[in-house]
DNA sequence: TCGAGATTGTTTGGATACGAACAATATAGA
DNA sequence: TCTATATTGTTCGTATCCAAACAATCTCGA
């Protein structure tokens, strides 16, 4: 997962190679380490907490937001996962395969579906978010209590300006 | 991308569905805008700079380490990519079958497998790495210089307490 | 009323993603 | 030397993932 090379290493082979370049360093560092933690984050999830339940990541996310905002529609899901809508169809249809969610047209708008959480969906999700935050305070331990606020901001300003 | 409801809004809504439980909500702003921020530097450096070179997100990870550590083992690349030798082997053979890395076997080493790029994966890398870099330094603007230090090193905290 | 344009979810085709099983190679100890 | 064990890259099966094309539906103006 993380790779075996320091950062000065790195560094140094880059500069090596693109001596003649204005490198941001900084910049680069961000970005790599924001995507290093990203992927170590969802890997220990899907390990620890979602594999005994034989979801994805994608899919617990696709029945996190459903089991907030339902009855959701799709482009709704798919906004807030962070995923196509070609995507959500087939995870969407993964998950009524095995009885966890459920489609439904819409009647005010022929356009829509609906998208609803069954019985099962909705007891899975009850047991799996808690254990779910219990990993997420822990995985964010290393960075001290007073700063989780600001390094939620700056994710989020970084998200912000892109998105914009 | 960045889902339309408001965090207040989403917190409300998650206190609600769980009132009778006790949540870190801190914990689960930087998760979530871990994942926010990552998902969206991605798919806009996939959008901005990879798109006209028809490459994605992996592919460019992955010809980025081979030229840095050229001639390059495949666990290497695989681990500085995040990725899984599974997944490599796959990305390698589209990046072999574009004509822009090259495989050889070890001579010193009959299982591994050593990556260069061609000529024409040097030249990609030489006019694309300049305009990634500078997407880099876009997008980590909105954070103030004297803070993007401290960014990284809080994600590299939580991959480092996580890999262990 | 009616039709051009916009919006939405699905399908299609191809690439990515991983665990598990596998074959080839290397290494260590008897 | 020989053999049990470890390491490495590939293959296999299955699930994601997305852009582009598509069909269904809605909206709005003439």
């Amino acid at each position: 997962m993380t790779g075996s090379h320091t950062l000065a290493e790195t560094e140094a082979r880059v500069a090596n190679r693109l001596s003649h370049m204005e490198l941001d360093f900084e910049a680069m560092a961000v970005v790599s380490n924001l995507f290093r933690a990203a992927s170590a984050v969802r890997n220990y999830v899907e390990r620890n907490v979602l594999l005994e339940s034989g979801l994805s990541w994608t899919a617990f996310v696709v029945l996190w937001v459903t089991w907030i905002w339902e009855p959701a529609e799709t482009r709704e899901i798919a906004g807030e996962a962070g995923i196509s809508k070609a995507t959500l169809t087939g995870v969407l249809s993964t998950l009524e395969k095995r009885g966890l969610a459920q489609r439904s047209r819409s009647s005010e708008d022929g356009r829509l579906v609906l998208v609803t959480l069954t019985p099962a969906g909705e007891e899975l999700m009850s047991g799996l978010f808690p254990k779910f935050n219990r990993q997420e305070i822990e995985m964010v331990t290393p960075v001290p209590a007073g700063q989780r606020g600001s390094l939620a901001d700056m994710l989020r300003a970084i998200t912000a300006k892109i998105d914009g």
